[in-house]
DNA sequence: CATCACAGTCAACACTTGTACACTGAAATA
DNA sequence: TATTTCAGTGTACAAGTGTTGACTGTGATG
């Protein structure tokens, strides 16, 4: 039982978390400090180093973080018989609750997408370019989809990631009522997606895969 | 000739500048300093405060200042006749080459629409909202569009211009030569608009208004 | 011409920042 | 058991932070 390595996992959690804390208190991830982590994962400043070699190092790693769990997240979802359905209202109802229950980390990836250092973004970039692919892998096999030039369906993809990740820090940013208002962006965001769902469905017939 | 205000607003006009600036050079707006800004602008940091009480004031000045440059645009785009294709393929050209002229104006509103104090993000909101109302009460006019229910048409409308001005982040931070990759956004965000486009074609006649 | 208004200056303050360096003590290893 | 490894501590420093208050000089106003 090694708890050397055990205590130190512990402490690194902590110092993620207490990042992760003070972005939801309304920081914004670029300007928390080092120092501040540190002090609020209850350790010294210069403990930090034995960690990350900075906050960048340490943003990356809450990045894969989130990118696991929402993984996880897609497996659990995809794992339906009636896909077309499934991608929008219930999908989006455990979107939301999990954006909502996670608040902490969407607050932080919305922010490093557009702000963070380019490295940051960049990772954001391709996290969300993973999504699209898994997606739209998905969306092939369907049998509307079967002769859909792959980098229009590329392009469909992106485009509903995109639409619905934006989405999340609105949804965030919403104070009233937790449920009241999740219902009306669940809502929003199913006529938003079938939108897009009918275009694309148009756009194959309207131009032939060459 | 009151040169007295007249200097006045050059040296506020430079502060903003310098903000710009130091945004286009890669720092995030939430960490640059009121000092930097006041040196950057060749002026001592008491100074600042003659004209903003706070980094927040000033970047709330700026989005005014970029909101008022792209109304006079939309506004030039939208005096033609051919509205439907001028909605895609032309005036993304023209949106596209003003993303590039004014990167630093993007970059911070880019930021401060996920990452700046709540006063900012609901500023750039507001602000976008209102182009999504324009081109609503624009579109409302086409015969296509003559019946559609009109929470529905807000929510098209929408969509389309989360989409323009999200992806103007990732044109951005595209740096391969200006012109090459100009061409693909624009050629990606045409068939993106188009997909949108269609469905809500659809949608007035899968749905039709109550 | 005398007076006022006020944009910009200067010096000083109490803090916070990232990081370097030498340290300690307990777990891991031999 | 003796030795090494290393996560976490403590001290220190130079640099930068926002904000204060009293100042100065010049354009505007009477």
């Amino acid at each position: 039982m090694t708890s050397r390595e055990q205590k130190k996992q512990q402490t690194r959690h902590a110092l993620m978390q207490s990042a992760l804390t003070l972005v939801g208190e309304g920081n914004n991830f670029n300007s928390i400090s080092l120092r501040e982590v540190a002090k609020n994962a209850g350790v010294v400043p210069t403990s930090f180093y034995r960690h990350f070699r900075d906050m960048e190092e340490l943003g990356l790693n809450l990045l894969d973080e989130l990118g696991l769990m929402l993984r996880k997240l897609m497996r659990q979802t995809r794992n339906r018989d009636d896909y077309i359905e499934a991608l929008t209202r219930d999908s989006l109802r455990v979107y939301a609750q999990f954006v909502l229950q996670h608040r902490n980390y969407f607050y932080f990836m919305n922010q490093s997408r557009t702000g963070g250092t380019l490295v940051l973004r960049e990772a954001v970039r391709t996290e969300l370019r993973y999504f699209s692919n898994e997606l739209a892998s998905d969306i092939r096999r369907l049998p509307i989809f079967a002769q859909i030039n792959t980098d229009d369906l590329d392009m469909v993809t992106q485009l509903i990631v995109e639409t619905v990740f934006t989405s999340s820090i609105d949804l965030l940013d919403q104070q009233s009522p937790r449920d009241k208002h999740s219902k009306a962006y669940v809502d929003t965001m199913v006529k938003k997606l079938r939108i897009i769902w009918l275009g694309a469905g148009e756009w194959r017939s309207c131009r032939s895969p060459k």
